[in-house]
DNA sequence: TTCGCGAAAGTGGTCAGACCACCTGCTGAC
DNA sequence: GTCAGCAGGTGGTCTGACCACTTTCGCGAA
């Protein structure tokens, strides 16, 4: 029994829904979780009881309480194993980037817009870091601009390590809100810049300025990692333009994102540490 | 005909899911809503067809449709009408809070966290609103600083209008991404300044520092309505943390939140122009 | 004719029970 | 002791029915 570190969650604590109205059958699942989850009896990497008891105990049906189910899933809370069980979400805070992505999609955000957030976003994340980082996280920095040095010639993988790099310094700010906004917006682009770093020819010149933004945050030196990241961003955006350019059509490069979605976790397994 | 702004979409354009197996079945109605949106066939404001057609040209169950729809409905692309319909979201882009709110309880967020948060995104924001602030834009922001300073004496109302106040900053800085960022965190906060406001006291200051900011956006300078933003949101930052500190457990605040989520729009009317 | 109201059709929400697909842990053969 | 295979548990899907709400339209009254 000790053995379980994910010891499964006793019925005990949820209650079965009022029989008044009080709207829709999902709602209450969802309240019923987030209320476990305020209280502290839900924790992150715990698992739920069976749909079918906790359906029973809800006093509603398996499809509603799927419905609700459904829609913590889709926001991040948990996750569903097939034939396994439900879990809560564990591992750092994140926030899933398909609602960016749709709503990118939907209302033809501008490559420039997403740039200009994420500098803002990073460029901020930079100073934080240079105030906050500790020792642990500078080592993690460090050991990523390493490996953008020793990929240079393989533009995938470096592109790989590019945005770990972006995001141990998110890491390293000691806000984790900034962090997941951050890594939202990051991983909605992700698919274009995969398209266009193949074509990407100043990948040492983009190595020596991380080198260089890890220096600075290294020697706490708030104000110029901040110039630094936004010098470095900067370049970036111009050189996407350029590359982005050359094809005007680039929705057809997305669609290898669809896989994505089903499996966030095993799909960007690769950009994980 | 030509009197139905909301044209419902044609069945033509959905297939047929493969008979192969390609996953989760709700994951195809994703892929193909998706896809529709960025081949423009669906637009911001349209009607899909009935749930039950839907199922059968897709090939797949109901339930499933309904699973692939929830998905999309959780993440804020559709919104479903009991008796009506299923809707394309339409409206300014935004982000539901919803994810940010559950993060923040399953991470234990600290209001500090979330500030700094805040501090960053909407100091960039005024930085960007006063280079690209139309008109119409300020006479937005001007309208708002005149209803704080309409609402002194009711500190609930005063509360509405500064958050439309930030609001319309952050549309007046022309980048949508930015704009549904902070208004993810803002919203996320909203309940709990919600309670504190009501023990504000210095609500007089806080308008006058609103149309400092306004004038500096309108005066085209950004460094100076950064500078202010920044000093704004430092003040309001300290003003919550003394308020905050005499109750020591301000978790049951939070429960009037509930009826947000199953009607966010009509929850949140009050906050609408 | 015009207005208002009620019935009917249309649409999303819920329910029930069954079966399928996948994972896990146990068991028994080697 | 090792490992293949089986059995139970669990999420995923299907079916078809009924409920609740919205919209529309036609009928009757003013």
């Amino acid at each position: 029994m000790a053995r379980d570190s994910h010891t499964s969650v006793k019925l005990r604590g949820f209650r079965v829904v009022r029989p008044e109205k009080n709207g829709l059958m999902a709602e209450q699942v969802v309240i019923q979780v987030r209320d476990m989850i305020r209280e502290g009896k839900l924790r992150p990497g715990d698992r739920l009881p069976p749909e079918r008891d906790l359906a029973k105990r809800l006093g509603i049906s398996r499809a509603s309480l799927r419905h609700g189910l459904r829609f913590l899933a889709a926001i991040g809370v948990l996750t569903s194993r097939h034939g396994s069980g439900t879990y809560i979400a564990d591992g750092p805070p994140a926030l899933d980037s398909e609602p960016l992505r749709m709503l990118a999609e939907l209302h033809r955000f501008t490559p420039d817009e997403m740039f200009e957030a994420r500098k803002l976003l990073e460029v901020g994340l930079a100073g934080l870091a240079a105030k906050n980082a500790t020792d642990e996280h500078l080592a993690t920095i460090a050991e990523e601009v390493a490996e953008m040095y020793a990929t240079l010639s393989d533009p995938q993988e470096y592109l790989v390590h590019d945005i770990r790099f972006h995001r141990a310094v998110a890491a390293a700010s000691a806000n984790q809100i900034l962090a997941a906004l951050m890594n939202m917006v990051s991983t909605a682009m992700y698919e274009r810049r995969r398209a266009t770093v193949e074509r990407a020819t100043d990948l040492m010149e983009s190595a020596e300025f991380h080198r260089k933004i890890y220096r600075l945050i290294r020697a706490r030196k708030p104000e110029e990692a901040r110039a630094a990241m936004s010098e470095h961003l900067e370049l970036a955006q111009r050189a996407f333009a350029s590359e982005e350019g050359s094809d005007t059509d680039s929705f057809k490069l997305q669609s290898g994102a669809r896989q994505k979605w089903r499996q966030p976790k095993a799909a960007r397994a690769d950009l994980k540490p």
